[in-house]
DNA sequence: GTCCAGGATTCAG
DNA sequence: CTGAATCATGGA
């Protein structure tokens, strides 16, 4: 990653302010698995076949990417949805009329679901299951770098389909998937014969691409939630993972509900945009900063 | 050592 | 149909 590689940093403009905190979260809190943090405190990642540093300053938001490689900066926006049609989904949420919503709203404000590939978001995601965050990130670039196009500066893209079914299954091991590797090899094998899957998926009605992201080994319904939120910009789409149930649990008062339960409750109570209310809730959960009700008691006594 | 992770699949009842 | 067991791996 010589200097020599990048082009010089210049603003990014948005349609709101990116603090730091809220770029970290933006790009390493659980939508995508291909940034990282460098030791200068900015953030290098993948999309595509876009390589992109982003970094938040003084002067706002910043960008550079790699030389000769020419639109990074609209990669970037159409990423970030530099539009801001997100702005108007967010102010709509009930928030007014819900504490809880209002206080995760208020720890990561401008939080955004970034608009990602659905091709790459289903690779990602078919490695989550049962796994942390951090730990995906390292199965991923693992892909990437021994399976993926090489795009310089020692980047790689995420392999496509025909490169996975291909791949050794040394290689896939030493990617440390575990049992995500079947999953993968599998997904690869029925997607390796319709090239064109992600915009025939792309026509479908949300239920019936739900539908038929389930239909593809490794992708249960959260998986399919997600690929459907991140990948296929549904912002309907309402995925329920552990810090999800957890949280509606603790805040809503809704434990012992199972997951499709709560995804429905989800559906309704937040709306068009419950995609990104659970982005809201997740991230205010992992950080500790949810509104929770008093934990149950153990015995609840009968009030005479 | 135990428990858990942006779960899915298979199996028993 | 629902619920439990199982899956592979690393970090706390």
């Amino acid at each position: 990653m010589a200097a020599t590689e990048w082009t010089a940093w210049r603003p990014l403009r948005l349609a709101e302010d990116v603090p730091a905190a809220l770029l970290a979260e933006q790009l390493d809190g659980g939508q995508s698995f291909r940034w990282s943090a460098t030791s200068d405190g900015a953030w290098v990642g993948i999309f595509g076949r876009t390589v992109a540093m982003l970094r938040s300053g003084a002067d706002g938001l910043e960008w550079r990417g790699l030389k000769g490689a020419a639109g990074t900066e609209a990669a970037l926006l159409a990423y970030l949805d530099a539009e801001g049609a997100q702005a108007r989904l967010s102010a709509d949420l009930p928030w007014r009329s819900d504490p809880v919503l209002r206080a995760a709203r208020e720890a990561f404000p401008g939080l955004r679901i970034l608009r990602q590939d659905p091709h790459e978001t289903l690779i990602g995601f078919l490695c989550s299951s049962n796994k942390r965050i951090l730990q995906i990130r390292v199965m991923v670039a693992g892909l990437a770098e021994k399976l993926g196009e090489p795009l310089g500066a020692g980047f790689h893209a995420l392999p496509t389909w025909s490169a996975l079914a291909a791949a050794d299954d040394a290689v896939l091991k030493s990617c440390a998937l575990g049992y995500r590797a079947a999953f993968l090899r599998g997904t690869a094998q029925r997607l390796l014969a319709r090239p064109r899957w992600a915009e025939e998926f792309a026509a479908l009605d949300t239920p019936a691409l739900l539908a038929e992201l389930q239909s593809l080994p490794g992708v249960g319904p959260k998986v399919a939630a997600c690929v459907t939120l991140f990948g296929f910009g549904r912002l309907e789409s309402f995925p329920v993972d552990t810090w999800v149930v957890q949280a509606l649990g603790d805040a809503y008062g809704l434990r012992k509900w199972k997951p499709a339960q709560l995804e429905q409750f989800g559906r309704a109570h937040f709306g068009a945009a419950a995609g990104l209310a659970q982005q809201y809730l997740f991230s205010a959960a992992r950080h500790g900063k949810l509104i929770t009700l008093p934990p149950e008691p153990k015995r609840p006594k009968s009030r005479r």
